[in-house]
DNA sequence: GATGAATGAGGGTTCATTCAT
DNA sequence: CATGAATGAACCCTCATTCAT
């Protein structure tokens, strides 16, 4: 009756679906999305052409299917930081959580840096990922109002431009960056900054 | 037919390519490189796309002329904020005058943020431009060292990581960012960070 | 499994066949054949696009079955108004019959009519479909012929032009068309026709 | 200054945009247009397929340039016959006059009637073509009206059925159809209808 | 008998670039 | 110095068709 069994039918579409991702992520992280062409991608991933519309819209949406499942990751990694009392505990662990994203989703941060300043490219990947930022820096501002800090909204502005310059520096060099001592020279000028608050 | 003289002739070059330059520049801000087309930029400067190849070799020699000017202006407008005496002093100052060439120069730094993830991109602009960073990295690590700071390049790395970050969301969203709050918030983080050193 | 009987299997196929040439009549009628993908036509029918290659070997066999099978039907129902004596009476049924095959096949016609001119299309159709064309007018001649008109292949061609174009231009809007009265205005013209010949 | 003169360039322009409208007319015509690929009009026409582009913005609009520009000219061609005060001889130049213009643009016509049952290629085309056909019918409709007939709406219907089927026959089979002796048959035709009428 | 994942050729279109004038 | 007509490679995408199951 049936010719293959739902479930490896489910499987042989995960296992596409999950090596065209992979060789995109990969490839817009090193080219950059615009100079990735559907071409590469099939090329790299050892498929035809065509089966990556079997998977996904488009060019774009494959994009966005990316980002959504990254942003998720990402979001997710965040969450288990906020676990300290002390706020220059919570600055620290809130970094080195970020840096550990970053690491962790290398190719992720290199395509969405290579396509953050693209309006057009952005506008059509949906409502949900301006947003995104926005979030991170009001979790941060409502971390910093509880620490009772005078102004949590542009401190949360700072420390996010903080860890975003650092994690975007760190995706441009990767291999050469000092990232741990950065990390701890970042928490350390926190830690000055809470003694004297 | 009109005789006109070297001079003149070479001032009517340089304005043409300054028109086609400033032209050029908007729109790699506003749409991306990638997303620009010789015709827009033809277009926009109200010339024709041949003309373009009769000051630039190609696209990408254009995008080249615009930074290496660029960044030479940016260069130049650093400079002036080295005269500080006291490390607290100069900080603030480096800072304050990151930011107002920024501000200065606010399509470049967007043209170039649209860019920078881009290697295929960056690897065809010549060796000149990839150095830049490093220099004004090495520069900041020279302030540090005569400030007798502990890490002089991890500092350097770190301030760096830090005006860019600002920069770049600046450059994201101008309007709406308030750019003077987070500066000074900045070199006030500084200035906690000397006291105790 | 369940051991069907071959006539039960050939029953079946034949079920699917006719499913199958129901919805692409339907589609090639309302798109045209160029605009109609084999996609539309599975999920149109509830079927896998697969499985209509297990029925007919290309589109254009699914074409070219639909288009044998109604030239069929039509010629039945055109023979069936071959029962007059008089020529008058004769050209009155005729017309009467061809509009009520056209009524009655109104998909057919506006699939047949989109293919026509395309002789690229119409070539691989076999020879059989050109033919039915000449046979009609064949036909007509000898009704024609029989009634003693002077020029019985040009007035055979005359009235399958008219019969083509009155059918062709109520296909193309089937709702609006006053067919009756035109068809009536038609017989009246033929009365005039033979009452003076 | 100029490098080719504006004259040159509009010759220039000119002699481009006739070629390609040429062979592109006498692709549809013998392919129909979904069979037509731009490929096949620019290796046709002998120019690279981006040309057409600088002409027409797709090839849909090459379609409708070409159907503009002939509708123009068969509604120019058919004004002529218009100076008759008998009906009959009315008649009788209306439908040679039509004839001839189809002979005379017999590759629009075949262009036409090959899109004429595509409504989404037709939808596309504006809103100018459908229209067109109306107006005709109108026309002869005011025409039996001035006449004195009885009903002319539906006889306009009817001639214009006729026209069609024949003109659309002589399309299909241009060498072999007896084209004069069919228009007189039908002409012939209405002179009994009048003389009885 | 039936599925649907996979293919690959070809579709329309864009665009950086060239070159005759 | 300047034009813009012309090119051709590459782009994203669609589609009829195949085949392992």
């Amino acid at each position: 009756m049936s010719p293959r069994t739902a479930e490896q039918n489910h499987e042989l579409r995960e296992e596409s679906r999950r090596k065209i991702m992979k060789h995109a992520m990969a490839l817009f992280a090193t080219h950059g999305y615009d100079q990735t062409s559907v071409r590469m991608i099939a090329q790299s991933a050892g498929i035809s052409q065509g089966l990556m519309y079997n998977y996904f819209e488009s060019k774009e949406h494959l994009l966005l299917a990316l980002f959504q499942r990254s942003v998720q990751d990402v979001n997710e990694s965040f969450v288990r930081a906020e676990e300290a009392d002390d706020p220059r505990e919570l600055i620290a662990q809130l970094v080195r959580a970020a840096m550990a994203v970053v690491r962790e989703h290398l190719d992720f941060w290199r395509a969405w840096y290579s396509v953050r300043m693209q309006p057009s490219v952005i506008a059509k990947l949906g409502a949900d990922l301006p947003v995104w930022t926005d979030t991170t820096r009001q979790q941060l501002e409502s971390y910093f109002r509880s620490a009772g800090v005078s102004q949590p909204a542009i401190e949360a502005t700072v420390l996010f431009a903080v860890i975003d310059g650092v994690a975007q520096h760190y995706a441009l060099e990767a291999e050469h960056y000092p990232l741990e001592e950065v990390v701890e020279a970042v928490i350390e000028k926190y830690q000055h900054f809470f003694a004297t608050q």
